[in-house]
DNA sequence: CGATCTCATTGACTTATATCAATGACTGGC
DNA sequence: GCCAGTCATTGATATAAGTCAATGAGATCG
């Protein structure tokens, strides 16, 4: 399918580098860097990359398919907590407890890399520029978060479905993709347990949404036919990213 | 009043370095730390720290008083993202983008220790044991603020103030204050708001946890009356803390 | 290639919480 | 020590979103 996936041996390779891990550093650190990342065989839809409770050793950058991060409360419901495309890293929120306080699943065939933390602590004493570039990165992350926080608890179920639109519409943007035409690798039932909607909200705000003309959904599939709309009903002003 | 804020000059004679950025570091390192440390006189009730979209260069420490995180909205209003207690460390979110990207008032008279973060970046390379402090610090807001986007959506109201309160309890145990009467510093506005709630709902789950015996509420001071029943409330397992 | 699952959609009804409104209790400034 | 302003509480009512229930549309598998 995808030939470039085979091929991928090093992060200077990567088209995805600029986002990653690699992001700022030198050929030389980069080639240091890649000399501690391990490329493992890929994870098929519904396997998990890790569970909550196991110990923390390493990170892990996504190269292609798309992860769930989850947590099963007290009444042992599931809790999306978030969704991870190509070139994100998750598992960073483990390093204060040295154990994962949250599981992994893949939405779909996915090839990971994984990072030794404890290596990359200490390459990153030794290159600046790692150093640097994992603060931004744990910093992004905490504001990422924040915003998410925002969203879920003043929102209504539009703006938070819009805002989610939105914000994948981005990422996939980043990522070189079209910003306008792109497939949900998740269920219905895991965006309405990560918005804190039911999941027939979830629907129903997606008619809606289709029926006034700011959008196309067929089963997985969007399409974004009126962004400045969405935008109103988000009401986030975006750039025109 | 407390006559050890006016006297405390260094990281060393500091009773809250244990949750602070000194932790584990040596007598020398803390020192060093020490070296960059700026401590100007407190900020008053009401005085903002740093407001949205102004330049970052540091980061802080809240040796005294409570400082509350909050950002305006497309219709100027004010969502609080997060409350600061004694020995809590905030602005950590603005490293990637070099912009504060939230404002800090303070909720009450407030000491504070400005830590400058291009010093803390430096020292940290060279310091093994203050960039590993760095990474946790950073991994563990991630945690929390993860731990927060499940309360706010998935949780009915007397879930959300139940943990919340049990937070606080146990954040002051952590600072050798009283678990169980405390003062709440903010408003119950700001609860509401933090919580995705009105103010109304707070006040009548205050009211009924009350009447439960749960709790007593007189103002801003709380006493928690019944610790196993408010967990049971906020469907927590809590260790005893 | 039909049988079985899982996932998505739609409708009818319920409910938790927001909103609106009024009153009471503090709090700080003069 | 009083007055203005802010903050908290309580009640009555409205509403957004949840729950329950039924059906349909794709996937998966023997």
């Amino acid at each position: 399918m995808r030939k470039t996936d085979k091929f991928i041996v090093s992060c200077q390779q990567c088209g995805l580098n600029a986002l990653c891990i690699p992001f700022s550093l030198t050929h030389e650190e980069m080639d240091e860097v890649d000399g501690v990342v391990k490329r493992g065989k890929p994870l098929q839809r519904g396997e998990d990359l890790f569970t909550t409770g196991t110990t923390f050793t390493s990170f892990y950058a996504i190269r292609s398919g798309a992860i769930k991060s989850y947590n099963i409360d007290e009444h042992g419901e599931e809790q999306v907590i978030g969704f991870f495309l190509p070139g994100e890293i998750l598992g960073l929120d483990a390093i204060d407890t040295g154990k994962h306080v949250s599981s992994a699943k893949a939405l779909e065939t996915t090839a990971i890399c994984e990072i030794p933390f404890s290596q990359v602590e200490t390459l990153s004493s030794k290159i600046y520029n790692l150093q640097s570039h994992m603060y931004r990165l744990l910093s992004r992350e905490i504001r990422e978060d924040q915003e998410l926080q925002m969203l879920l608890g003043k929102k209504t179920a539009e703006e938070k479905i819009g805002s989610f639109l939105l914000n994948l519409s981005l990422r996939y943007e980043q990522r070189k993709l079209s910003s306008t035409l792109f497939r949900l690798p998740m269920a219905r039932t895991d965006i309405g347990n990560y918005l804190g909607l039911a999941v027939e909200t979830v629907s129903r705000v997606f008619t809606r949404l289709q029926y006034n003309g700011g959008l196309k959904v067929e089963g997985k599939e969007v399409e974004i036919l009126d962004r400045r709309y969405l935008c109103e009903i988000a009401h986030s002003d975006l750039p025109d990213a």
